[in-house]
DNA sequence: TTTGTTGTTCGATACCAATCGAACTTAGCA
DNA sequence: TGCTAAGTTCGATTGGTATCGAACAACAAA
């Protein structure tokens, strides 16, 4: 996750559909959230592929509990290595 | 500006090139850069390129004098509007 | 064992973005 | 009046990204 850089964390979160997600585990506070917990009005398939940008970038982990996957947010990584990043995301506008 | 959402500005800064620019105009505190000053391996045109999308997206504010367009960063309003957003990007890594 | 829930993967499409060279514009300078 | 320097614009190319439906896999529950 140390390899993560900048830009790569900024075009992760450059999409309406992946900033919802990660407000969405913002306000369920170190809840893990099953995929289907997040509403988006958009199909499985991409709801999946931006979970996995998610992933790649270090946003979030996932972990699978039966058929759901849950998700949290790596928070304490990223307030380490992008310091104020989350709370700027969190701040809605 | 108050109409420029974060996906649209994390869009703008998820650029190897336009991480550059920034931290270039955050090293130059507050003075005016030349296009020309900022030093990237890429053409004119691409350099102009990256320069209107940060603008588009209310990062830079540009003018010209003589040929030369000096570009400056919006900090008061990206701190207002964004804050920690460019102290993020000026913490390099 | 069958059925439904949850999510992934694949192939296709359509769009957007980075890059360049070339041609152009504008301003300053000799 | 040329000439140069600084940027912009254009057209083309290339590669990435969002999106979907359909098919698939894995587990749970009936």
């Amino acid at each position: 996750m140390s390899d993560v850089t900048l830009p790569a964390i900024m075009q992760a979160l450059s999409d309406p559909c992946r900033i919802a997600i990660v407000r969405d585990l913002l306000k369920a506070e170190g809840r893990a959230l099953a995929c289907n917990e997040v509403r988006l009005d958009i199909s499985k398939a991409t709801k999946s592929h931006h979970f996995e940008v998610l992933r790649s970038a270090g946003v979030i982990h996932t972990e699978m509990e039966g058929t759901k996957c849950m998700t949290s947010l790596r928070a304490r990584e990223l307030n380490k290595q992008f310091p104020g990043l989350l709370k700027l995301v969190g701040k809605e506008k």
